[in-house]
DNA sequence: AACGATAGTTACATCCATGTAAGTTCCTTA
DNA sequence: TAAGGAACTTACATGGATGTAACTATCGTT
């Protein structure tokens, strides 16, 4: 357990803790099935997603250098996101917990019936 | 309620966000790393976890059947707790995750600095 | 002149995860 | 007789994450 400091404040736990919101993951995983998208396209995959969160989570993931933002100078604006080579690295490993619930979420659902009858 | 609630429609994203919340990664790396434990030995190791959130997590890790949960009959109480074959499938990936982390943070502190002016 | 399109921003409201503090149980030990 | 211990449980408080709705800018099109 060297990795995860119990005490005090954990880089590891701080940037684990972005991923663990309510869209990051969902917005990496689009970005890496479509390439470059624009604004309106993210949205209209994640439909349920408000616009403002979805800003908020493009520009924190844009803080973090996991996604990169053009801004095209036209009217009416175009902005295009794409995941940089940081984010890519990461698109692996989010997968692989995606996959990891596909197989196991049914074992899953039946085992939280059983914990609450 | 006019909008349907994310993680009542999909299982998969139902399943990630339980993993997205403050403890239970923390928990089930633990878990990982000592074995079988205590309440006492885990809440001892990860020090600044409230009584509270810990009973509240172990229950939903152990609802979802990623971790049991042992009780003995004694004064006073002895419980213990271990990883599931099913939670131990899953430590991989987050081990991945933090992996990762630990690889890109020092990048990340950087750009967030650059983002933030 | 009004409208639509895109990608936002702002102010405000609400919910839920988490925190705090105290109470509970039952036996053992001093 | 009372304190101590493990593992909670309950009631209440709070803050941060998320949602809602309205507003913005600009230009070409109707």
């Amino acid at each position: 357990m060297k990795n995860f400091h119990p005490t005090g404040n954990c880089p590891v736990r701080d940037v684990l803790s972005r991923l663990g919101d309510k869209w990051s993951m969902l917005v990496l995983i689009t970005l890496s099935a479509n390439g470059t998208m624009r604004f309106s396209d993210i949205h209209k995959t994640i439909a349920d997603v408000s616009q403002r969160m979805l800003t908020v989570t493009l520009r924190t993931l844009e803080s973090d250098g996991l996604i990169e933002r053009k801004v095209y100078a036209e009217v009416p604006p175009r902005v295009e996101y794409c995941l940089t080579e940081r984010g890519s690295s990461l698109i692996p490993h989010i997968q692989g917990l995606v996959d990891w619930a596909l197989q196991q979420m049914s074992g899953i659902m039946k085992s939280r019936v059983l914990h609450t009858p």
